[in-house]
RNA sequence: GGAGAGAUGGCUGAGUGGUCGAAAGCGCCGCAUUGCUAAUGCGGUGUGGGUGUUGAAGCCCACCUCGGGUUCGAAUCCCGAUCUCUCCGCCA
């Protein structure tokens, strides 16, 4: 969330990257119920105050055996004024938060100004995209000749938008995400996390899902539990509440999970195949930075993630998303996207994201700078690396032959028993 | 699931109705002293908010897990929630 002076000083700012971000606020409200709310919260501490110095007069006078009703009067007047503000004051504290919390972040400067994917920027491309001597199938069809990719009976299990992957297949699965947090935490310098995969709301706030993703995610309701979409939501979580000490800077965490997502929006969308699961995996790099190190700290996260593409040889492009396709938290994002022959698209295989404070502020997390002085609030990163599936389908349709085998990339071998291919 | 115990500042740990934002110790910072280091002495050391000054000082309010209540007055009493721990049961 932003923080609230900046919100008063800085309104036309606010305004404008609202409107930038495709989103909207009642910014004028807000500055009403804050204004508000500041004269309530200062005539009740004033009835505090005079409270605070009556009570121990009442006290002495008492032990004294002296007459102490007036002030007992005067007590229980300002007690009544008290209860009334008080109401007040939570109703409108419940208000501005309500607001508050569904601000979203303000897009960086850098950012293109757009409304659709459409203006989104291409900043670089990777490698070149394979050429074949036949026609190259998509990945569900490479995976059914295995007969290792089994939608009919996944949808038996659990209904549509679940996988089931056998055999050699999932064991490619499995080595690949072996693959990347060895590579992140081995050379990449991150710490390796295991984290819940069902969190609290609160969690969820501190990211930034909640309230305005409620409907993406799975909720258990007995327990008020909530099923993770993103690793990130646990991992940003570990530090919450919390006062860091700046020679602890920067924390980098690396992190498998499963994903749950409703999808509710895209119902009907890409159907076939492993592009859009409720259900898939992913490994997640999570930062915590300085102020002053997370511009930099978001173009290492991208290239520890182009890294994995980079030595899975799958060509790739980098985008810059404009402002309207920033997702609500990100003050910044680019995304990866790896070529897919066999279905003709490019696939968002990570998207990597600067919070700068705004998870920060909403889950409180700070450190104190080694110089001493006030706590500030950290900056929070994040990015995929990489997300699973789409790995596997871009995999399956680069390393695909004519004679319908797959041949596993060199890195991934070590993994696979030394195998060469999948047949 | 059953029975019990507990939750205090960065940490350890006192405190059962007023003088407690909270003893003491540790840690940390500053100063002093010692030819360095160690040791010692003195002082300081939480967070959020309001007001103010348009990055001051000061003043005020709140915070002893959280939310209610009793009381002129609550860290202390009452109720509820959450979390932690122990034992039993169950279970991968």
């Amino acid at each position: 969330m932003l923080d609230v002076g900046f919100i008063r000083q800085e309104t036309d700012l606010v305004r404008r990257a609202l409107r930038a971000k495709g989103e909207s606020a009642d910014i004028d409200w807000f500055l009403r119920l804050d204004k508000d709310l500041r004269a309530v919260v200062t005539e009740t501490e004033g009835l505090r105050a005079r409270q605070n110095q009556l009570s121990p007069e009442i006290g002495r006078r008492k032990r004294a055996g002296e007459d102490a009703d007036a002030l007992l009067e005067e007590v229980s007047d300002l007690k009544a004024k008290q209860k009334q503000l008080n109401d007040r004051k939570d109703q409108l504290e419940l208000d501005l938060r309500r607001i508050l919390m569904r601000i979203p972040n303000l897009p960086a400067d850098d950012v293109p100004v757009g409304h659709s994917d459409s203006d989104n920027a291409i900043v670089d491309t990777w490698g070149e995209p394979r050429t074949f001597e036949f026609e190259p199938k998509a990945h569900y069809d490479v995976g059914d000749a295995l007969g290792m990719f089994h939608s009919d009976r996944a949808a038996r299990i659990s209904g549509s938008g679940f996988s089931l992957l056998t055999g050699a297949l999932a064991q490619l699965e499995r080595a690949l995400w072996n693959y990347m947090l060895d590579i992140h935490t081995r050379e990449h310098g991150y710490t390796e996390a295991a984290a819940p995969y069902l969190v609290r709301g609160t969690s969820l706030e501190g990211s930034g899902q909640l309230p305005k993703l409620e409907g993406d995610m799975y909720r258990c309701r007995d327990d008020d539990l909530w099923l993770i979409p993103t690793a990130e939501v646990p991992v940003t979580n570990i530090h919450r509440q919390e006062i860091l000490t700046e020679d602890e800077l920067p924390l980098r965490y690396a992190a498998f999970s499963p994903c749950f997502r409703r999808e509710s929006g895209a119902a009907g969308t890409d159907t076939r195949g492993l592009t859009r699961m409720h259900q898939f995996h992913k490994v997640e790099m999570v930062a915590v930075t300085r102020p002053e190190d997370s511009d930099a700290e978001l173009l290492r996260i991208r290239a520890n993630a182009e890294t994995i593409l980079q030595r899975l040889d799958l060509p790739y492009r980098v985008v810059l998303l404009c402002t309207g396709d920033t997702s609500f938290a990100s003050a910044k994002t680019f995304d990866l996207e790896a070529w897919a022959p066999g279905c003709g698209k490019w696939l968002e295989v990570s998207s990597i994201s600067t919070f700068r404070d705004f998870q920060a502020r909403r889950a409180e997390m700070r450190y104190r700078p080694a110089e001493g002085g006030k706590p500030r609030h950290v900056h929070t990163l994040n990015g995929s690396g990489l997300a699973l599936p789409r790995v596997l389908v871009a995999i399956l349709e680069n390393y695909q032959r004519e004679d319908g085998s797959v041949a596993i990339p060199d890195v991934l071998r070590p993994y696979m028993g030394w195998k060469t291919d999948i047949r």
